[in-house]
DNA sequence: CTGATGTTTCAGTAATTTCTGAAAGTTTAA
DNA sequence: TTAAACTTTCAGAAATTACTGAAACATCAG
């Protein structure tokens, strides 16, 4: 398992981005690893192409299989596990943010929610309440509006970014359209 | 300082989440305390209502400086800084995933670029490079399409998905009606 | 200038997170 | 049922990250 210059250096990001993007930085690399490797790995060939132990491996596909981010398939006349990347590009992107949302988003969401529901107490509270509206509602408006965008296909979000015209343009002008009607 | 108890559990909250939102517990504590709270705090008031250190503090407001989230204002007659949140909650969130862009996805498109400059030197290396693009292009989309969202209103998000139909709709109609000129 | 009142820096320490490797667990073929 | 081949778990070690508090620095009023 040599990795080419070029190849490392992709991994090697991965691994360093890895913290930002939500995991760290051996599951990064692991998983910049099974996207740019054409087929599926072992368990021993990723530990040895990453220099890591065997048991970090396990808890990494583990990590990595929370997101859902890796599929195992097994080949015949072989009782190894081969790990490969779940889904296309898009999809696995579509996953990040998706599970992302779930830890950064949902839990703040159903705090305020909480929050919200109880009478303020004091005039300070009724200040704190009106913030803590405002922040659901956006974060409300925001998660509506990624789950729309996920629901398009790459390939139309493509043509459409390409017509020119940005979205909001397209969104101001139908915007005036439904408001005529 | 004392704090109520919904407040104080949105502090709390904003500390645990701070991590995943790109900086540390005290970090979110810090910037929680100033959205919920009406009047702008001074370091000393942020330390006793956090029981943190008071250079903790200094470094969390420079760490909130980097992030545009927070300003300085100053009193007269009083030489202390009085830190409060910089913009309304919609430019904060703007600027959070503006920063998170920054740190989370410029780099990596830069990495790719570079490396899809070069010639592929083999088999393995036509693949690898043929994911980096799919993953470039991605990247690219999105960070287009999240611009596009950011120079909207919150108003106009609001009153368009409000309208009832979806966005994915709406774009799919705007599509063909562009496509039939 | 000087001292009072503030802020920043940073070396050392504390807390947290990640990693290793050995032991335990699982599955399969014979 | 056994043993070979593999995976998982987890206690302790290593690495990383965050925090404190004291010293250095900055600013201003008198």
């Amino acid at each position: 398992m040599k990795l080419t210059t070029k190849i490392e250096s992709f991994v090697m990001h991965c691994g360093e981005m890895g913290s930002r993007w939500g995991f760290n930085r051996t599951v990064g690399q692991m998983y910049g690893l099974l996207i740019i490797h054409e087929n599926a790995l072992t368990a021993v060939e990723i530990s040895e192409a990453l220099n890591i132990s065997r048991g970090n491996v396990s808890m990494g596909i583990k990590e990595l299989q929370s997101w859902r981010l890796v599929q195992v398939q097994h080949k015949p006349k072989d009782r190894k596990e081969y790990y490969s990347p779940a889904g296309s590009i898009w999809e696995m992107a579509t996953r990040v943010f998706e599970e992302r949302r779930k830890r950064e988003v949902d839990p703040t969401l159903s705090l305020l929610r909480d929050n919200l529901l109880d009478e303020p107490s004091n005039q300070k509270e009724v200040y704190a309440q009106e913030k803590m509206h405002e922040i659901h509602d956006l974060l409300e408006t925001g998660t509506h509006w990624a789950r729309e965008l996920q629901s398009m296909s790459p390939e139309k979000l493509k043509t459409l970014m390409k017509l020119g015209s940005g979205v909001s343009k397209v969104i101001n002008f139908t915007d005036k359209l439904i408001n005529k009607s």
